[in-house]
DNA sequence: CCAATATATATCGGCGCCGAGGTATGCTGA
DNA sequence: TCAGCATACCTCGGCGCCGATATATATTGG
């Protein structure tokens, strides 16, 4: 999940580590904050990986940085990661949101279609919270409020993400494929 | 959030591990499935924290079963866990569902509402994912249909939370306290 | 003048999670 | 008869994440 975010963000301009951390911060670190401790090491692993390359630069306000460059290698990763995502990517709301965050850069409308297709089926799966031996229960049946309460917000939620997906689904299937960069 | 499913499901009535695989999978497996291999360390932890007692009985249907029984320990720590959870439990949503789940092992109306109070002040945060240098950027501004997507659903899901949060504090905090067991 | 803060990068130990693999039993259907 | 499947439990290596810690510089405010 991080390092889809790493290569979205490189993929529309170099940045160097902290001004990263900052974009990672606002975009999942309101739910799940991240640790210099996990950022740098990643780092360290994607280019050793070859997926972007650092280059020193005098620091702006003051220590040194060592801005963070995408390369071609990276392009692809990025693109291979948003094409053919694993099921958790699908299923794991933080990681999906990260996904669509970046989906953009994935330049076939039909392509992006196929990847909302796949988390439409998964939230089209029946699903239940709870079950009394291997009856699924209802929302109604919680004397429960907290469980009501969780089954009633996951409801509104996917009822919302649904109408998104049918609608932005209809219209990119529609679409010709832009000239794109 | 397994060590909290495993004291919850067990708050509730002795299960042996391949029963609390299921309703863990039920509850959470949807989003995140959980693993034999983190699902029996994790009883092998929380037996050595105290937290649960192991006892062998002839297997039902094969093989022989362990079931797990909670001791006061672990009610005690299941608790402490409710009453007073990590910011990562109040921020994650997929933490945050699980505490939901077993809310009602609190047994104080009052402290219940504390807990959702939390929930409610996170939320009320103002958040944005996404920024123009240091300007906050709205759904409208994107051409991205993706990142208008999910602000669009991220705003759906927290307006339904929000409803169902205000009733609830509500109705908590006029509640006297039940008999309870 | 100095302390605090923001900028900026990095390592390390610990720990939980995951996938792969291993063991064993009893039922069901070809 | 016997393969396959559901039941039932467990270990291990690898790896990513986290918190603590370290280092260095420039600005800001008291």
């Amino acid at each position: 999940m991080l390092e889809l975010a790493i290569l979205g963000f490189l993929r529309d301009r170099p940045l160097h580590g902290y001004d990263l951390r900052r974009r990672v911060a606002a975009l999942m670190g309101h739910v799940r904050p991240v640790a210099d401790g996990t950022l740098y090491p990643a780092i360290k692993r994607m280019a050793a990986a070859g997926w972007l390359v650092r280059k020193d630069e005098p620091g702006v306000a003051a220590a040194p940085r060592r801005m963070l460059y995408l390369t071609p290698e990276g392009r692809t990763e990025l693109e291979r990661r948003l094409r053919d995502p694993g099921e958790l990517d699908i299923s794991d709301e933080n990681r999906w949101f990260t996904l669509l965050a970046f989906l953009r850069h994935l330049g076939e409308p039909k392509e992006q279609a196929a990847v909302l297709r796949r988390r439409l089926a998964f939230l089209e799966e029946p699903t239940s919270f709870f079950y009394d031996g291997d009856r699924p229960m209802a929302a109604e049946e919680f004397a429960d409020p907290f469980r009501q309460g969780l089954l009633t917000i996951a409801h509104a939620t996917s009822q919302a993400e649904l109408a998104w997906l049918h609608a932005t689904i209809e219209t990119l299937e529609s679409t010709q494929a832009p000239p794109d960069a």
